[in-house]
DNA sequence: CGAAAGATAGAACGCCGTTCGATAGAGTGC
DNA sequence: GCACTCTATCGAACGGCGTTCTATCTTTCG
């Protein structure tokens, strides 16, 4: 029926945020929008290219809501805004993470927003080098932290039923489980790990990066 | 005939490191046993768990080589040491860094190296809160590398016959032909882009990391 | 010897991405 | 009015995949 590219990838989206990446069939895609899977080669060459361009569709909508976070005054402070909206995004939606910020070739608005990160960078002292570095760095970590969040709860965690809280906790006493010996950091931490909030040890990282990236800046201010 | 989880491990790696994540099947690895594809049910549950195992004993040999990398004068140079292993690994496998350090649960080699990065922790000066952050950060990182390392090379570069150095050119020139407005850092670094090593990028941002990490025990030593 | 446990496969099932060829309608030039 | 092309659609089929079922050998051991 009278489909776009656009309720294409729209239907494409809803079948993510539903089930994940295994969720989107050609199959599945084609009973929601009403028509055959065959007519979905209309509009992308493969599946690899519908993933592309969904995921594309998501970081677009993402620009367009996160298009103020930009040009405050001080934009170590827009770099933790724009990590801090991407981390939200890759909450809200777990398959997203392990699909933005490659492919940059096929994925325009990832491209965008790698250069939105990438023009804070350029306010601040550092060499052309120093801020591929750094932009690079900041998107390997992001990613790295999307990967963890989509590793989807092992299914003891659905089966039972728990609060994610006692699921953590639970966790923890395996690490505690473990031989002291061989495991004298499970040990030492297993009470940080039984408590922490994802968005704490996310931040966490990223005030690292940051600080060292300030130090850069202000090395050269100070040279 | 007389195999053993171990031959079946070392021929699943085998595949793996031959033609990446979609070459392992099945039917393929059973090809290389010399028997059915069924037969190897006995020995893993799945294939996810086939997967989780043949990353694990990669960790376990990575564990094994690694292991007078440990317990230098310096904490901090130690945590370099592993993290640039594990980057070597990854070059060499590039499927390798998709599936390490997850799942820490079935891969008790992952939860080792985890470990050993821990403990480095432990000999600076810092809270548990902080280490624990600080060794979860650096796994992030170190997995979103990886992420960008298994990407494979698109086919435009397979079928040309350049060299690598040469493709990175090709692609530099892309950014350069992208809209300035838009894409300002995109020009700003495409030198720097087409010049790029990995392990240069890598190293930078994880010297950035463990300057950060390095502050914060500063501080509290001070303090 | 014979039963139990360890180990191996052939055949089939259902799902998947993808291809092929046929089929309409919508516009276009003569 | 008509042929012709371009856009859009889809049913049917192909080959490959993970996985299951069931039947079968082989070894162990009382």
């Amino acid at each position: 029926m009278a489909h776009s590219l656009e309720t294409v990838l729209t239907e494409a989206v809803a079948l993510l945020d539903e089930g994940g990446e295994p969720a989107l069939t050609f199959r599945a895609l084609a009973t929601r929008l009403g028509g055959g899977a065959a007519s979905i080669y209309w509009y992308v060459a493969n599946r690899d290219e519908l993933l592309d361009r969904a995921t594309d569709e998501v970081m677009r909508q993402l620009l367009e809501h996160t298009a103020d976070l930009v040009d405050g005054p001080d934009p170590v402070a827009d770099l933790r805004a724009l990590s801090l909206a991407l981390f939200d995004e890759m909450r809200r939606r777990p398959w997203f993470g392990s699909y933005m910020l490659r492919n940059t070739g096929l994925q325009p608005h990832s491209m965008l927003m790698f250069d939105r990160i990438g023009q804070q960078l350029m306010r601040l002292d550092l060499t052309p080098r120093q801020r591929f570095h750094a932009a690079s760095s900041l998107v390997s970590y992001i990613v790295g932290v999307a990967a963890d969040l989509a590793q989807p709860p092992p299914k003891e965690f659905l089966d039972s039923g728990l609060e994610p809280a006692e699921f953590l906790a639970l966790y923890a006493d395996r690490w505690r489980a473990l031989d002291p010996e061989d495991h004298p950091f499970a040990h030492h931490v297993a009470d940080e790990f039984a408590g922490h909030d994802d968005e704490d040890v996310f931040r966490s990282g990223l005030d690292l990066l940051l600080a060292g990236i300030q130090v850069q800046a202000g090395e050269r201010g100070r040279g």
